[in-house]
DNA sequence: TAATAAATTTAGACTCGTCTAAATTTTCAT
DNA sequence: ATGAAAATTTAGACGAGTCTAAATTTATTA
């Protein structure tokens, strides 16, 4: 049985390979743990001897299968309870994300197995990222990001690529949720941003901002 | 900011207060946390410093003012989280006091009044017992035990007053739940034992089940 | 390629919650 | 009311998770 802390560094390694599809390091994993590398070094040489992790001194550590299940778990917790938050209880996508690292340590299979019932099984977080299934599989779909689009194309919003809350907070200034339906109307090549047409308003994206959304293509 | 561990000292304090209407005993404590007098005497220490008790060496411990508040709030969200647990995700009662005991640590304020209003202000649990509002108050309602009704006096059940498994899962067997009509057809002297009426069939109670079913009084 | 910078590991220490064994205090029965 | 039993506290230790400071390894760059 792996403690709280134990099984939030395998999702930080998990993390960090999604993000680099390599190795991660001791100072990555430090960052996002908000702790300092001689500790990690400590709980490297113990994920290892539970053989969570392949670690080699210097070299930074990957997931073992086992290791990879115990963080995919993990995430499908914290994804149906970020959809359990949104959904009923109605919190908003900047919210639910820090409740949700809370409550994704309750220890039970079956708590998790009825939440996903009760929830009509998700297939996406409110975030919409991928809820992965009891199996640890996830359902991958065909996502643009907003700024890939050409002028005239629409598109709906599936999902967020960053999940910074001053980022979540300006699109709710914008009235942008998942839903929205997006159509370009401008392209500026000089500094990248995007003009488009959301429910009758024409609003300027910066690059930054486009890059972060998601879009579904539709066919018009 | 107290830990898990420490509010936890904190519930079973209180719980031994309601019990005993007394100071909580170093191994009355030792017992219901599952450790030794020695650990109490040490925790004791510590929720004293932080004036969340008064302790005296050799002569037991009584919650403060602030204590009670923590121990109370505590006691709130583990009625929410199983009245959750049972009222959406459909756990049996004797299987969401153990879930709750995770879930009550969740720390989130909003949560809980969210999880409140979500449940529709729910004032009792799925044993009957009172959940108390925010801001500590627990509503209080007659109650009998069904050995104290006379012959021919009808009431429904409203709370059980022991909560171990093998109990609840005799109800089950039973088919008693909350909400459950009895009518007293006969109580025999000799062994305290009862026989009721519930839904068309005639079941014997021993003394020590109808003491643990509470009801409330049906007005013929 | 040598030396400097950056990353990582080692060493030693601290807090939290726990334990066992020994000492002390309180309670209770004769 | 005194001696044995029960309850409680003290003393000393341990594992988990963390820290700082020093040592070591790897990467970079002049």
């Amino acid at each position: 049985m792996l403690s709280f802390t134990e099984e939030n560094y395998l999702k930080a390694i998990y993390k960090i390979h999604e993000r680099t599809k390599s190795s991660a390091s001791t100072n990555a994993i430090a960052e996002i743990m908000a702790t300092t590398a001689a500790s990690v070094t400590d709980m490297m040489r113990k994920l290892s001897q539970k053989e969570m992790i392949q670690y080699e001194k210097y070299k930074g550590a990957r997931l073992t299968a086992q290791g990879a299940v115990v963080a995919t778990a993990l995430i499908r917790r914290h994804r149906l309870w970020e959809t359990f938050l949104a959904d009923k209880l109605n919190f908003s996508w900047e919210e639910v994300h820090e409740l949700a690292e809370q409550l994704e340590h309750i220890k039970s299979e079956q708590l998790i197995e009825r939440l996903d019932e009760f929830l009509d099984f998700p297939k996406y977080d409110p975030h919409g990222d991928p809820i992965p299934n009891a199996d640890g599989k996830f359902t991958i779909r065909e996502q643009f990001m907003l700024s890939q689009l050409q002028i005239g194309e629409k598109g709906v919003l599936i999902g967020v690529k960053n999940h910074n809350d001053d980022f979540l907070s300006y699109l709710n200034e914008l009235k942008i949720k998942l839903g929205s339906e997006f159509e370009i109307v401008n392209k500026v090549l000089y500094d990248q941003s995007i003009k488009v047409k959301l429910m009758d308003d024409e609003i300027v994206l910066t690059e930054k901002v486009s890059n972060n959304l998601m879009i579904k293509k539709l066919s018009r």
